[in-house]
DNA sequence: GAGTGGTCTAGACCACCCT
DNA sequence: GGGTGGTCTAGACCACTCC
């Protein structure tokens, strides 16, 4: 019964590839059970403890998610797509959920790019998800403390680009900085995924015709639900 | 001697965020190594197994490097910053280390937006660093098989974009699809990174005014070498 | 109550580095 | 030889779910 472990430089890895192969093969199938580390533990003939590391390391590459007292279910891959060629990132049908708001400095090193004030800013945080499926994004909105109360409402009800659309205001230019980064415990926890998972990340500048209002923000996803394109046509 | 640990849902999360704390702060200076696994293990007064597991966890998200026989050690944090505003990659500074040319499908999921040929493509791997510094990105090219092997040649020693204009080839357009994922195992090897480490990657289509000449490809970096920033001005 | 995953510990062995 | 991190095991306890 024991099946043929892959060559490998340590067990728990070759584990891990093996059950790997079996999701990537539909031998287990999406949002059902794999077997109980007990099971498997006796299938492969190696302790309970080195499955559970194998486990523990397919749950951080977001294959399976552990639900302690239910099982190890395998993970059901859909990724969201934004477009951002015209530098709008298109989200009319997304739902959004109030987290916070909040005088809030902004801390995050990779902001700086953007030369953002020193001074402490209104945050607006919310999730961004679609109904009847897992959320897509966390979202922090860095406004001036001084803009007016309908302003807020909007940010806190719509995502970015489309608040502004709906308030009336122009867009005069938008940076982003796209990078990966990995989950913090609080973060972690609103997705209910690992601590440290990986992250894909938009931090925005927008800045608008309406005198003085210059948002910043940071839209973070985790790495399997979201991606971003950009089609680019040479001039001439 | 042992220091007051957060208040956290398990120890070993709490021993994490501590040694964290101590890297932000300085007190553990990047390059160096931090206290043996055995010293901390007194000095917290846990399980030496706690305290590998916290530091796994670092190594996980970037934090610190271990090296069996020598320490753990605390990774400089330094972000290379691409400019996708023009389209370009800009990397005309950096050198390029082929690793393989060799007859292959193109087989990643996320390729299949850009609609690739479903018949073996030469696929040129290669490596993409500055002098003195670690490897920045590994890059996958994939070519239609009978392209010209002096084309084969510049795009063997050079970045895409780069190959192309020494080339004489305009390009017609470019989509990009910009995502993250995990570290395979013979790329987490080459990057000297764990399996499972997050890379941020740009999966590109770049077709050219030559007729029959559609490049594919994918260049993707560790999570913390490497960040995309665009600018877009609005119209009117 | 039986089964699940999550945590913590103890102890052993290995490969590697440095002196 | 002594120190380092990496691996594997055994065994225990907990919180949770489901019947």
């Amino acid at each position: 019964m024991t099946p043929q472990l892959r060559a490998s430089r340590s067990l728990h890895e070759s584990v891990r590839q093996e059950l790997l192969n079996r999701i990537q093969n539909g031998a287990y199938l999406p949002n059902l059970p794999i077997p109980s580390t007990a099971t498997l533990s006796s299938e492969f003939g190696v302790s309970p403890i080195t499955i559970k590391r194998a486990l523990r390391d397919l749950q951080a590459i977001g294959a399976v998610t552990a639900i302690a007292g239910k099982g190890t279910f395998v993970k059901e891959q859909r990724r969201f797509l934004i477009d951002l060629s015209d530098g709008i990132a298109h989200l009319e049908t997304a739902n959004v959920r109030l987290m916070s708001i909040a005088n809030e400095k902004i801390s995050d090193p990779a902001m700086e790019m953007f030369n953002p004030p020193g001074e402490a800013t209104l945050c607006v945080r919310k999730m961004i998800f679609f109904a009847g499926e897992p959320p897509l994004a966390y979202d922090s909105t860095y406004l001036s403390p001084d803009v007016d109360e309908a302003i807020i409402d909007k940010f806190a009800a719509r995502p970015v680009t489309e608040a502004l659309g709906r308030l009336g205001i122009r867009i005069r230019n938008i940076s982003y900085l796209i990078d990966a980064s990995t989950a913090a415990r609080k973060v972690a926890e609103i997705f209910a995924i690992p601590n440290g998972y990986p992250m894909l990340r938009r931090l925005y500048k927008v800045t608008t015709t309406k005198k003085g209002l210059t948002i910043f923000g940071i839209l973070q996803a985790p790495f399997d639900r979201l991606s971003y394109s950009l089609n680019i046509q040479s001039e001439n």
